[in-house]
Parts: structure tokens; C-alpha cells; sequence
DNA sequence: GAACGTCCTTGACCCAGATCAACCACGGAA
DNA sequence: TTCCGTGGTTGATCTGGGTCAAGGACGTTC
């Protein structure tokens, strides 16, 4: 039940620490420029944007946000990768959403939030104080329609998630965890493609469960598993190296093409 | 693999005779008027739709759109509730949305359908040509403004099913999708509150199962057990009474006040 | 009114994944 | 160098829900 304003001042010290190298960061060189909720601004847009933003740091486990703790801001994944999760009062939790950089945090016209926000990783946000943004928002159109699209593609990946939740075996959602993570970490690097895929793995066996719906232990088993059957390779305990994607996604159930849908 | 057009085809009689009481229906007596994707729109935007709305009917049990087919339309809900599946090639299928009145189907920019649509009920929906659609909607931000408002609930319910499909028991499964279906009921009826409530259960034993990750079998036992137990009545097969909102909330696993997103 | 199809229920059994528990590997602090 | 704390693995056992199978309650058709 700690609240917002707690974390903030536990990690004061190294906000501003951190803030140094981030704070005058302009927008015409940001890392997700051309993928965030700005993507589509023109420069005078950008320009005012960037009147009202700032930049917060938080470190790998930090809780950016409790659910149902007031939210003034809304933010930009800058870097890092940050995790949404919902949480029964019994303690049983279910991550909801896997925030990588350019993806959008928060809710225009909802003042609570609805999830907790944890850094998996360090973490940059580049926010917006929410008033100010709402209001930016009905004056610019390119803002609005950057930010449906986005929501219909968080809609889409929530969908197949649900299938992955409510039809997949274990193995099938590890297989499927890996294919998804190994995609868009290559889509982020856009290196010369169909080598054998290597990637970290940004999450822990408890975050993986998380995620799946699965315990810790039923993913450990299935992934050394995936790992004895030459699926993947697993090089330390975080790098993976997929020899073969398409036999990653036919163990993860896919058609064979992966979808078309992204 | 039947295509959309097929389909149409199949059912162009009923659709003819249906259209006859609904064709020429004015947007001002709409029943869902104040909350389809047009409830924002000024008297003259909303005469500018009238004229590329036209309504379709389906049967219960007849597929409205079949994944991957083309998709030259979007459209709303009037009447009726249909379901959105996904499938894998071995026949697995998933329920990932629920279509109620004044839901929206369909997404802009989009030309294929992602899911597939069946109606579970006899349904009537009033659809926009894609392309005229997406040009009113690029010149008319209330469209826009209100098709954002409406994802992002859709995200939250999924959001929230997905706590439900990977972490809830089958009987916090049956008494969640119970609570949802009431509520929903209840909101729309906006009858005199507080009495026991009573209500009509849309879909099949089988369709539950679809939505909640489950058997048929398990959700006619647990179905069953939760009857034993006091906490629904069933009047027949499918008309459910809740003598208790709060204990059938408790079953769900769901705060007591039933969460506050609503 | 018999015969069918659809939807639902119930029972017997089984297995994938949860639970409980022990132990390993690594890194940082004393 | 030992001591811990965190994250990960692996084994033994249990169990919720799946699977297989039989049968009941309807409405519809001929």
C-alpha cells in the first residue's frame, strides 16, 4: 500500500543523479521518436510537447506505480522494460502487460491507476503531467490517433495472450513467451535478419510465471526442457540463442508464419 | 475457411426480410444512441453517418465474419450479443471478446479480420464501409475521441480477463463471468437496484467453457456447485438469479466492492 | 408420438501442473 | 574466506480440472 509518493521520495537521490544526462534530451534525437505516442507530431507539436515533459529514472524492482494510487502524469517508455500487473488480495498475481521502450503508461481522464508498474529492468520515462497532456491531446489530432493505434495493438497483443492463458500447455507459453520477446527484440535491432536469433531475457523465472500463469517451477522445468530438446540454447541463464525459429513457433502452437498480424 | 462473402450469401434471404423493419431507422431513436462509437457526434456529423450506415441481421449460431477473410466494413452492435474466437490449426479456440449492444466491430485501417465473429443470439448491427468510415473519422475527432474511449475499456476488460484466465479456480471463473454478465445486464436495464437480480444467461454451457478456458463438463459441474451451494438459483437452463451480489463477488475472488474501473 | 438433434448433467479415471522441499550457483558484504 | 541472499533447478507427491463415456431433458420434424 506504499504510495506513489513514497516510491518517489525513496528514489529521489537517484532520480536526480540520473536525471543529469536525460533531462535536456531533445526530442529530435529520442531513441523512440518515431515509435512513441509523439510519432506523428509535426515539429511545432513536438515543440510544445516538449515543454511539458520531463524525464524520471527508477532502477531494476522499483514499483513506478501502486495500483489505485493517485496518477498525475502519463508516460513514454524511453528505455528499459517495466511490467503491469494485477494482484488478488489472496497474492495471487497476473502480469497484464510487458512494457518495452516507446510503449504508452496510463490512462487520459482516469486519475487512479488501475495496475502496478514495476521496473524489470533500469528504466527511463520521459512523462507528461496528465493535464496538461488531456488537454493537449483535443488540440491534436496526430497525438489522438498515434495513441488508438497503439491501443489497438496493446488490444490485439491482450487478445493473444488470452489464448495463450486460456488454451496453451506450459510448454507451448514458454515457447510462445520466448517467440514473442525473441521477435521484438529483433524488430528493435533490425540487424541483418536469419542468422540464429540471440537475445536476453529480461525477465525472471517468477516474472515468466507471472506472465503465463504459471509457478516458477513449472517454468524452470519447461524451459530446461525446451533447452534438452534443442529448441533453444541457452548460453548463462538469461542469453538464449533460438537456432530455429519456425520450429520456436510450432512448439508455441503458431501457425507457421508466426500471424500477419504485426 | 468459408469466406465472408459466402456467409453473407448464405444468409441474404433473412438479412432482406430482417432489413425491411430496420433499414430505414433514424439515428435519433437509436438504442444505442449515448453509447456506440457515434455518441459524441454533433446533430449534422450524425446525419453525415446516417448516410453510409446501413444494418445487417444475423441469425443465432451464424458466423458474421471468419478470420483472416477480407473485412470492407465496420460496424456496431444494435441488438444481439456475438462473440469474438481465436482458433489454432489442432481446433483449440479461445473467446477473447464478448459483443454487447453498442459494441464496436472491426478496426480501422485493417483490412482483414483478426477474429472471428458468431453471433450468439440474433443480432442486428449497423455498418460503415471501411474506407468512407476512416475518411469521416480522420475529419470528425469526436468519432475518433470516442473510438479511443471505447478501446481502452476493451483493454481493461481484457486485462482483467486475463487475471481471470491465469489465475482464478474454475468456480472463481464461472462466478467472475457470472458477476460480468449481471452487472452488464444490470446497467442496461438500469431497473429499481437492490432487489435480488435476475437475469438471462446468453450463452451456452459450451461457450462459457470457450471464454473461461475451461471444459464444458468442468463449467456444468461448477455451474452445478455454486447452485448447491446457495449461491445462484436457476430457473430453467439458462435464467440465473443472484439472491446475493456480495457473495457471488466473493466467489469471483473480486474485491467486495467489485472493483472500481467500472 | 416416435425419432432425432442439441444442450446439459453426472460419473470414473487420469494426468499436467501445483505444491512442498531440498539443494545449487553466483555475487556482494563482512 | 566465509556467510548470506537471491534466483534457479530438480525431485516427490498431490490434486484440480481434463478426458472419456453414458444418459437425461428439451424442442423440432416427419
Amino acid at each position: 500500500m506504499a504510495s506513489l509518493e513514497k516510491s518517489a521520495a525513496r528514489t529521489a537521490d537517484k532520480t536526480v543523479d540520473k536525471t543529469a544526462d536525460t533531462a535536456h534530451r531533445d526530442c529530435a534525437d529520442c531513441p523512440i521518436r518515431h515509435r512513441a505516442v509523439c510519432a506523428r507530431c509535426e515539429p511545432d507539436e513536438l515543440d510544445r510537447l516538449d515543454e511539458i515533459k520531463y524525464y524520471r529514472s527508477f532502477e531494476a524492482g522499483q514499483t513506478v506505480i501502486w495500483s489505485g494510487d493517485p496518477m498525475d502524469f502519463v508516460a513514454s517508455v524511453v528505455s528499459g522494460i517495466a511490467t503491469l500487473t494485477q494482484t488478488m488480495e489472496d497474492g495471487r498475481t497476473q502480469m497484464v502487460g510487458l512494457l518495452l521502450p516507446s510503449d504508452f503508461v496510463g490512462r487520459p481522464g482516469r486519475d487512479r491507476a488501475a495496475y502496478d508498474v514495476v521496473a524489470t529492468t533500469d528504466i527511463v520515462m520521459c512523462c507528461f503531467r496528465r493535464k496538461p497532456f488531456e488537454q493537449m491531446m483535443a488540440r491534436t489530432p496526430h497525438i489522438a490517433q498515434r495513441l488508438l493505434e497503439m491501443t489497438l495493438d496493446e488490444l490485439d497483443a491482450a487478445r493473444e495472450w488470452m489464448l495463450v492463458l486460456g488454451r496453451k500447455t506450459a510448454r507451448e507459453k514458454i515457447a510462445s513467451l520466448l517467440a514473442i520477446i525473441g521477435r521484438r527484440d529483433a524488430a528493435l535491432h533490425m540487424d541483418g535478419r536469419s542468422g540464429p536469433l540471440t537475445f536476453d531475457l529480461p525477465l525472471t523465472r517468477e516474472a515468466m510465471a507471472d506472465y503465463l500463469g504459471l509457478t516458477l517451477e513449472t517454468v524452470s522445468r519447461q524451459v530446461s526442457a525446451l533447452k534438452r530438446d534443442g529448441v533453444i540454447v541457452l548460453e548463462g541463464k538469461r542469453r538464449i540463442l533460438v537456432p530455429d525459429m519456425n520450429r520456436l513457433l510450432e512448439e508455441a502452437g503458431d501457425d507457421s508464419d508466426g500471424g500477419m498480424l504485426f
